[in-house]
DNA sequence: GGTGAAATAA
């Protein structure tokens, strides 16, 4: 980039291209007027303004700019510049821009900045997009993000210069994912996802190891030419796969070994025999762990290492055959016995007079035996014949001699090849093994399939004399089930479409076959694809339409593509030429998959015309027209830019998930819409509430657009179900067996736990059934299930077997499953809501609305049409739910929202036009929180502390605390830093020279609850591996800091993730804010490399420091109660301290939660004398001396 | 004796 550019960018620009510190200095110096002045600084701070000429305009430039504008801008507080329709000039945004830089400076240099005051508030300056791209730019270890991403080739020769174990850890990461991309390939979405995050992974890889050695790469980078950056990238391929191949072979030894309990190792290579002889000691050592993990009990016998190789075979080859010989006899034992016990019951019941006594669940019993009984005699005749199989040598145990074959042969290539074919054909094998069986099952599905007509009375003279033999399923707690109405959005589409525009359609069909004459590039078919799009006959008239109307309410189904089509619309009629295109997304993978999408569609590169800004990852530059976003990114921007100069037009989409950053946006656009009439607006919504979204914004126009739906018939419980879980199994299997095999079911529950619970139920239910009915393959689906196991659901069904999807409501909008056709609908969902007086919050299982429970039907009809069954009745779906669900923002705390408001300028809160406006109670309570933060002064205005905080990325509502800012030796860091507890606790461990552990330890609590994966059958296992943490005392927070710190003394390794029931995702979230927080560190000059891992006491103390608010202390009853409100509560049996004996007197907690009681989650233990210490203004001697608790004498 | 829904933010 040239000098020339940076002199003509405006001057806030300007101050992001250097780092911070620098910047402000700059324009200190530039302020005193003295050109010269600046090209020293300049030159001081690393700036090598001998290479490039541009570098005088530049600083006579800044001295102009700057000469005017330092001392004003400093009251930049409360400008009400932005609100209330009131219009903005253009140099009224510029002053405020520079009131968050330009402000006092006191000293001369950087050396003098240090010691005194110096950095004040002007370090922190507000960032507009294209300011933090080019800051970016200019800092070294950023210095060519940009160019590595084009350059990902390189990672091979990073790889060659690295140590050995340290590549191993890595391929095997990028195996990992490969695994998952590939299974993925079916689903259009996931593949771009997985893609992107694959990328994005690579990246950040390259960008750590880049930190180390800068130098050497740029060098290495640029000598190479593209061929050798290709060739390089084909070989390091070829290795992951071989890689991979020799991993799954062996790992699938290890599991035909279990199967078939013989030790058939012997075919083994010499290596790999030691290889795994020193993992097996390895193993055995940390036996606990593996046995943790419930895997690996498969420990062979000792002697086995000394067998020779033949000796072994036979050996193996004996006990297998005793072995089936046991198990034939077995069965056979098993037989009997259950023969001899219905004999016995049949006996009783026969005395007793008839099964009419019996209960429906003693009769369903015994019809169970009876059935097994017969099952079980039907199988003999397969397992004979499968006996017989596997003597033949392609028979049965077909798996392990491929191994062998392999083994000898030596050949990795070939090795590789079968084991990727082994792993994909997984699902094809015991099809082929079962092919008389799979018949058999068909035919009975078939079978059930007539059954269900007939229990629908509509062939009722088809009745089979075998009816009854399948009717054990359900008898008794069948659920009757009414179809009220059908959903008729694909006739409405039919209807809609106007005769030209079936025309149009034709006319591309047409144009479509004669493409196929010659091969039709890959972009072709793209934009032929483009064309077939609901949206596209449209296109014309929506495009009249905008050129009317500022603001236009779109209406679209999902699938009509306006998220992809209207931004490309808009474009190609040049709208781009007077500013970007912005479209704003809930959610970060929507825009990275939507932006990836259209630039496809474009044909240009992701980034570059097309790119889209998420947090901690700006994939835009200058060129870039069209910008996906997520709504809380643009709302940053408006901190930076409140008229959003640098867009033309701008789309809210998915507006009716009315999300917190969305309804706060309607009001902003809105208002920004008043003063600048170029600016085109289009709120996209997919339901018809947009009425409401029209009369919001001054009765805007509606344009409709007919999606892509197909009818869905929705059938109603007649009378209401007492347990929803029980209900939705039973519908479940009442679905599998009475609904022809050719669509997936998907579940709506509200938990983890409920999933759990429905897994395990179906899975033993349809053990038991056998192969009485389809093979149901389950898929559990929850945010806080691990990566790889929420790729199941976009795995293909197998032939011959159906999908039941038991999801939360991330199902709802997060993701889409294909070929679902039938949809569960329980009703209920779990939701947050805000209690303003008691301030605290409370999730709880609530009913859904109507238009959720409408979004949920419209899961079965994506491909094909499909039924929906709602567990409750047509009654309470018309008269007990709520027609809409209660927007967000009415139901959370709104603190972080009015801080934002607050330094946008909007002063007057109650007058700003939500849309739907929060109680002022809420709003209330969040003024309250912030001025007892010291972010908001007495009168209500944002202070130069609120004004830091509402730039910093984290939750005022963390922490309660007041600022100590008078106090604190620390005032000038607390300043910019902002006094937030986790930011606080930050800085305050400055003072205890523990930064480092305490920043770990912050990035973990700031992601959440959720780095502890816990999958029920497995809960012991997970309990043990997380109190390994907690070894060595501290509580929870500790115990977070604890498993972050070995992650990352693993390289951050997966494998070791696995192990320790953590999940991956979360930590490497943990890893970004991390990075982000360290950043923030440098900038404040906290060295950030400050650490003394073992002393806990003094990480603890730092906590404290930030959240000495969330205080509880050890009642006489033994429950807690909060030192503040006295308030009971308890810890969160989640808690390492939940079971610890005994329980610590003194607590600090990071939050609290109500959802069957009032939890306190992630628990620390404190000495009640840090309190005082520590935040004096708020504890005295007294509040920590009475009771029982005794007074530890402290002498450090 | 007892447990966490989903998303987002320089």
């Amino acid at each position: 980039m040239g000098i020339k550019d940076w002199t003509n960018d405006s001057l806030h620009n300007l101050l992001g291209f250097a780092d911070s510190a620098l910047a402000s200095y700059l324009i200190h110096v530039a302020s005193k007027g003295n050109a010269d002045a600046v090209l020293r600084t300049l030159k001081e701070g690393g700036v090598d303004i001998d290479a490039k000429e541009g570098w005088r305009e530049f600083a006579s430039e800044l001295v102009g700019r700057a000469g005017n504008k330092g001392a004003p801008a400093r009251s930049g507080g409360g400008s009400a510049s932005a609100s209330s329709g009131k219009r903005v000039t253009e140099s009224d945004m510029r002053k405020k821009a520079a009131g968050y830089s330009l402000l006092e400076m006191q000293d001369d240099g950087p050396v003098a900045r240090q010691e005194d005051k110096p950095l004040g508030e002007g370090t922190v300056i507000t960032k507009s997009s294209k300011g933090s791209s080019s800051r970016k730019e200019s800092r070294k270890e950023k210095d060519s993000k940009s160019e590595r991403r084009d350059k990902e080739s390189n990672t091979d020769r990073k790889d060659k210069d690295s140590k050995a174990d340290r590549q191993d850890r890595e391929s095997k990461s990028k195996r990992r994912r490969r695994r998952h991309s590939d299974s993925d390939s079916e689903d259009e979405v996931v593949i771009d996802e997985e893609a992107l995050w694959e990328q994005r992974e690579k990246r950040r890889e390259e960008m750590r190891r880049k930190k180390k050695k800068p130098d050497e790469e740029e060098t290495k980078m640029s000598n190479l030419t593209e061929e050798e950056r290709a060739d390089l990238e084909r070989e390091k391929d070829k290795r992951e796969r071989d890689e991979f191949a020799k991993r799954l072979v062996e790992k699938d030894k290890k599991k035909q070994r279990q199967l078939d309990d013989s030790e058939s190792d012997d075919s083994r290579g010499k290596q790999e025999k030691e290889a795994l002889r020193m993992e097996r000691l390895k193993k055995r050592e940390d036996k606990d762990r593996r046995l943790a993990r419930g895997e690996a009990v498969v420990l062979d016998s000792d002697d086995e290492g000394g067998n020779s190789k033949k000796k072994a075979i036979t050996i193996s080859d004996m006990r297998a055959e005793s072995r089936r010989a046991y198990l034939q006899k077995r069965t056979k034992r098993e037989l009997e016995l259950l023969e001899r016990e219905l004999q016995d019951e049949e006996e009783i019941i026969a005395k007793l007079g008839g099964s009419s006594k019996m209960t429906a669940e003693e009769q369903r019993e015994l019809q169970l035996k009876r059935d097994i009984l017969r099952m079980a005699r039907e199988h003999g005749h397969v397992d004979t014949d499968e006996a017989e199989a596997a003597k033949k040598p392609d028979g049965f145990y077909r798996l392990p001699e491929d191994y062998d074959e392999v083994d000898e042969s030596g050949k990795k290539k070939s090795r590789a090849q079968k084991g990727e074919e082994l792993l994909t054909s997984r699902y094809v094998e015991p099809k082929q093994e079962k092919s008389e069986q799979q018949l058999w099952e068909e035919g009975q599905t078939q079978k059930a399939a007539g059954l269900s007509k007939h229990k629908k009375k509509k062939r009722s003279g088809d009745e089979e004399d075998d009816d009854n033999k399948y009717d054990f399923v359900f008898e008794e707690e069948q659920i009757d089930f009414v179809c009220v109405d059908t959903n008729k959005g694909y006739d409405n589409r039919k209807k809609r479409q106007s005769k030209k525009d079936e025309e149009s359609v034709k006319a591309i069909e047409e144009g479509g076959d004669a493409l196929e004459m010659r091969p039709a590039t890959k972009h072709e078919k793209i934009l032929e694809g483009r064309k077939k799009l609901p949206v596209y006959p449209y296109r014309d008239d929506f495009l009249m339409a905008l050129k009317d109307h500022q603001v236009l309410v779109l209406v679209g189904e999902t699938g009509s593509g306006k998220t992809t089509q209207i931004p490309q619309y808009l474009h190609e009629v040049g709208y781009s030429e007077l500013g970007k295109i912005g479209c704003t997304q809930p959610r970060r993978v929507a825009a990275m998959s939507v932006a990836t999408r259209v630039a496809e569609e474009m044909n240009v590169r992701v980034g570059h015309e097309v790119g889209y800004s998420i947090r901690f990852e700006n994939c835009t530059s200058k060129k870039t027209v069209i910008q996906y976003m997520t709504d809380g990114m643009l709302l940053r921007e408006f901190l930076t830019e409140p008229d959003l100069k640098s867009y033309s037009a701008l789309i809210i989409d998915e507006a009716h998930e009315r999300t917190l950053h969305t309804d706060i946006l309607f009001g902003l656009v809105k208002d920004v819409a008043r003063f600048r009439n170029d600016l085109k607006l289009i709120i996209s919504s997919a339901t018809l509430d947009a009425e409401k979204f029209s009369k919001y914004f001054d009765d805007a126009s509606i344009f409709m657009i007919p999606g892509r739906m197909y009818p869905v018939d929705i059938y109603y419980t007649i009378a209401p179900e007492a347990d929803y879980v029980d209900a939705s199994i039973v519908t479940v299997l009442q679905i599998h067996i009475s609904q022809p095999l050719d669509g997936d079911i998907l579940v709506f529950l509200t938990g983890q736990e409920e999933i759990e619970t429905a897994n395990e139920i179906l899975a033993h239910r349809t053990k038991v059934l056998g192969s009485k009915i389809a093979e149901l393959v389950l898929c559990p689906i929850y945010a806080n299930l691990p990566s790889e196991q929420q790729a199941k659901i976009f795995e293909k069904t197998p032939k011959g077997a159906r999908k039941v999807v038991l999801a939360t409501n991330i199902a709802e909008t997060s993701l889409t499953i294909d070929g679902i056709k039938y949809v569960i609908d329980t009703g209920f969902n779990k939701e947050t809501s805000f209690n303003a007086k008691t301030g605290m919050e409370s999730l709880m299982v609530m009913p859904i609305s109507q238009a959720a429970a409408n979004q949920r039907a419209g899961r079965a009809g994506r491909t094909q049409p499909g039924k929906c069954f709602r567990l409750f009745t047509a009654y309470s779906f018309q008269n007990e739910l709520d027609p809409n669900t209660t927007p967000e923002i009415l139901r959370t705390n709104m603190c972080n929202v009015v801080l934002m408001l607050k330094s946008l300028g909007i002063d007057n809160l109650l007058a700003f036009d939500f849309m739907d406006a929060p109680p002022p109670e809420t709003l209330i309570r969040a003024l309250e929180q912030l001025y007892a933060l010291g972010a908001l002064n007495d009168r209500g205005e944002l202070t130069k502390i609120g004004r830091r905080m509402a730039e910093f990325p984290l939750d005022p509502m963390l922490s309660k605390l007041r600022t100590e800012l008078d106090r604190s030796p620390h005032n000038v860091i607390l300043m910019v830093c902002s006094p937030l507890s986790p930011g606080k606790t930050v800085i305050v461990s400055e003072k205890y020279q523990c930064v480092s552990e305490v920043l770990s330890t912050v990035s973990m609590l700031s992601i959440g609850t959720s780095v502890f994966y816990r999958p029920k059958e497995k809960k012991v296992h997970a309990d043990t591996a997380r109190l390994n943490f907690a070894r060595g005392g501290g509580g929870d927070h500790i115990s977070l800091l604890r498993c972050y710190r070995e992650w990352a003394e693993t390289d951050f390794s997966p494998q070791w993730c696995f192990e320790n029931f953590v999940q991956v995702r979360n930590m490497r979230k943990a890893r970004d804010v991390r990075e982000q927080l360290e950043g923030l560190c440098e900038r404040v000059e906290v060295d950030h490399t400050m650490s003394d891992p073992d002393n806990i006491e003094a990480i603890l103390k730092a906590i404290t420091a930030g959240f000495f608010y969330n205080t509880a202390r050890l009642g006489k009853s033994g429950d807690y109660e909060t030192v503040k409100q006295r308030r009971a509560v308890y810890i969160h049996p989640s808690s390492v301290l939940a079971k610890e004996e005994p329980l610590p007197a003194w607590v600090v907690y990071f939050e609290l939660a109500f959802t069957s009681k009032e939890f306190m989650r992630q628990v620390a233990p404190i000495e009640p004398q840090w309190l005082v210490e520590i935040a004096p203004h708020f504890y005295q001697e007294s509040d920590v001396q009475d009771s029982k608790t005794k007074k530890m004498p402290k002498s450090k």
